[in-house]
DNA sequence: TCTAAAGGTTCCCTTTTAGAACTGAGTGGA
DNA sequence: TCCACTCAGTTCTAAAAGGGAACCTTTAGA
């Protein structure tokens, strides 16, 4: 299966993973998070080749998830900004940050922590339910066919 | 950069990376919590090349976030199973199907719906704080070098 | 003996990526 | 005027990864 395809499967794993489901492209986003914009800095952060790093960038807009904005006109210049679809990845990037955290982190701990400006604390992310705001444990979860679903084979 | 440097770097995302940031992975993971445990099951839905997928597989083996079990013998066969590791992903595989609930759905709508067994309604995912249990905002997030943390350049 | 199933491996060819050099618009200084 | 420099890319080649299909191995059953 093709990359062009993935969009198109009648699942939103699937979907989603079409966008961001590259090696890079959650380097760049986790970036976009830490409010960097620019081609540059992308590329002397991440140690992406500018190739690759161009492409991705144009991706992202594609989908909506960055936009360019002018900042500088002659010569004319863009830096990449997440747009609210890509802001709404803010919980993707939490989760990502919070396995690692637990599970790759090695001896020395950590490399970040996150402090909450609501309540001042430092917190981990947790999952919880919309309906009843109780964390939600994998086994409790059962799926149900919705309005997109498709019948196969 | 190459694969096996990501996961030295100091960071939670690309060590996370390093273990599930590949389009395939992430559709292996979606099948494994919904129970698809051996390799022709995977193949025949996910459409991965039988290469690809012996590739993943074994690498999720080795990372830990799966295990083989034999389920026969003679012919001595196997099923992959999640690990806790492995279960601990599912905040991730949450946040990527929310998002691609809210932003990739189309007119017709969700593929599939969640319902949270401890409350009995279907729900959406909501990424609260720890320490207070309110949901998390981007913009009240502020960052600090953790214990893992390195200065450089 | 022949067929079939499960879980891979091997092969060949195409696509993607790494790494480095180059381009092009424009600035600021000598 | 000429030169060096900045930023945001593009172009090039070789190496690595991926797609698609066929093949292999163990065992069961007809």
């Amino acid at each position: 299966m093709r990359w062009n395809e993935l969009k198109r499967e009648p699942c939103s794993v699937a979907r989603t993973v079409s966008v961001i489901g590259d090696r890079w492209t959650l380097l760049i986003l986790r970036d976009c998070f830490l409010r960097v914009r620019r081609f540059e800095e992308f590329q002397a952060r991440l140690g992406v080749t500018r190739h690759v790093l161009a492409d991705r960038l144009r991706k992202l807009v594609r989908a909506g998830v960055l936009h360019k904005v002018v900042y500088q006109t002659r010569p004319r210049r863009f830096e990449y900004r997440l747009t609210d679809k890509g802001l709404d990845l803010h919980p993707v990037l939490l989760a990502v940050v919070h396995w690692g955290d637990v599970h790759m982190s090695g001896r020395r701990g950590r490399p970040m922590l996150h402090e909450h400006l609501a309540c001042g604390h430092m917190f981990d992310p947790v999952m919880t339910c919309s309906a009843c705001s109780q964390p939600v444990d994998v086994r409790a979860v059962r799926l149900h066919p919705g309005p997109g679903a498709v019948r196969r084979r």
